[in-house]
RNA sequence: AGGGGAAUAGUUCAAUGGCAGAGCGACGGUCUCCAAAACCGUCAAUGGGGGUUCGAGUCCCUCUUCCCCUG
């Protein structure tokens, strides 16, 4: 019997947190409390070869648990949230096969919500033409008259998407050509869902000032480890600048260095720059949603303690869920 | 010590004597197929004192601080 509260349904353990929050060791001292797999939730450690950038985890790190989503794409291969969601929802169901558990662990809180709340996705591999035509006419026609077209079809999107927001403004639109409905109503449909999964999702935090300095040592450590390296190879086997795995953070700055466009100095500047922006919007994803737990760290914590914290936190809410089960049969 | 120059938002720069603006930043936010992306909003300044003028960031005097040159 299927009912709220996460009776009837299976586990899936979420650990997210801004970038250099340590979630990927936490993960690890979690999964082998438990017996757990990892799946990774992260948009650029899916791509061969970005390693050191991405400051993806690594065999040692790994200590024996088994990690999916990590290194299947190679740096020119198409990956958004919907290969990523088809992806994960296939190892959750492995993992829960073998009876183990899942953990989701990663920074990119979109591709968590597709998984953690079963985002619905048409198929539409197909239809790139559709999207570039409306690209084109948005840049054409300029944002006002783009958005009048748009508020005649789905007035609810025109009002939330502001004109300038090219992506979404075309977005919205191929969505209503693509499938007759309105986006706007699509996803006022999709945010009422509840999780599929018996859900502990938990959120790394730190203090801002602290997370600010790893950042910017994190990113020296990168650098020193041969980041500037790492992009160079990947220029030199035919990775063009424009792909989207080449705008990750690192990636975009260093290759510009590389084609004399700024001094190495300027790119390590940017790039701690631009990682502190992208922490920040990673705190705001997770502050508006509501199923995030914190779990408020400081940099003495140990990987283990805060694992251990968490399980804690895990074990009894799910003997709280256990006991509602037991009363729910008794009754 | 003498001579010259500068002083405007956290920072880099704007502003015929006529409503002090911009970029970067900091802060807040949006997000349901490029999300490490894309986009939006808020904050914040004329170094101190005097004068001229209807009106001074702008002109004059003075103090302070900084830079350059000479010694």
């Amino acid at each position: 019997m299927q009912s709220a509260n996460g009776m009837g349904k299976k586990k899936l353990i979420v650990i997210a947190g801004p970038t250099a929050s340590g979630k990927s060791s936490v993960a690890v001292e979690l999964a082998k409390l438990i017996n757990a797999n990892i799946i990774s939730a992260d948009s650029m450690q899916v791509y061969r070869g970005m390693d050191i950038g991405t400051a993806k985890i690594t065999k040692e790190e790994m200590k024996g648990v088994r990690h999916y989503l990590l290194d299947e794409f190679a740096p020119d291969e198409a990956f958004n949230v919907a290969i990523f969601q088809k992806l994960a929802k296939q190892y959750i169901e492995e993992i829960h096969s073998h009876g183990n558990v899942p953990i989701l662990a990663g920074g990119t809180g979109f591709y968590i919500q597709s998984v953690a709340f079963d985002s619905e996705f048409e198929e539409m591999e197909i239809d790139r033409t559709l999207r570039r035509e409306l690209e084109k006419e948005y840049d054409e026609l300029g944002a006002a008259s783009f958005h009048e077209m748009l508020k005649k079809v789905d007035a609810g999107a025109a009002k939330s998407i502001h004109p300038n927001n090219k992506k979404r403004m075309v977005r919205a639109l191929e969505y209503f050509r693509l499938t007759g409905e309105r986006i706007s109503e699509h996803n006022a449909k999709q945010r009422a869902k509840r999780s599929p999964y018996e859900l502990y999702y938990f959120v790394l935090n730190m203090d801002r000032e602290i997370l600010y300095r790893r950042i910017d040592e994190r990113v020296d450590k990168l650098v020193e480890a041969g980041l500037v390296e790492e992009v160079n190879s990947l220029l030199m086997q035919g990775y063009s600048r424009n792909l989207v795995s080449m705008q990750g953070l690192g990636y975009k700055e260093i290759a510009a260095y590389l084609e004399g466009e700024m001094s190495l100095e300027e790119a390590i500047y940017i790039i701690k720059r631009d990682t502190r922006h992208f922490a920040k919007r990673q705190w705001t994803w997770f502050k508006r949603e509501p199923a995030c737990r914190w779990v408020d760290i400081s940099p003495k914590d140990s990987a283990q303690d805060v694992a251990k914290r968490i399980l804690d936190v895990i074990k009894k809410d799910s003997s709280r869920i256990q006991e509602m089960k037991t009363h729910e049969d008794g009754v």
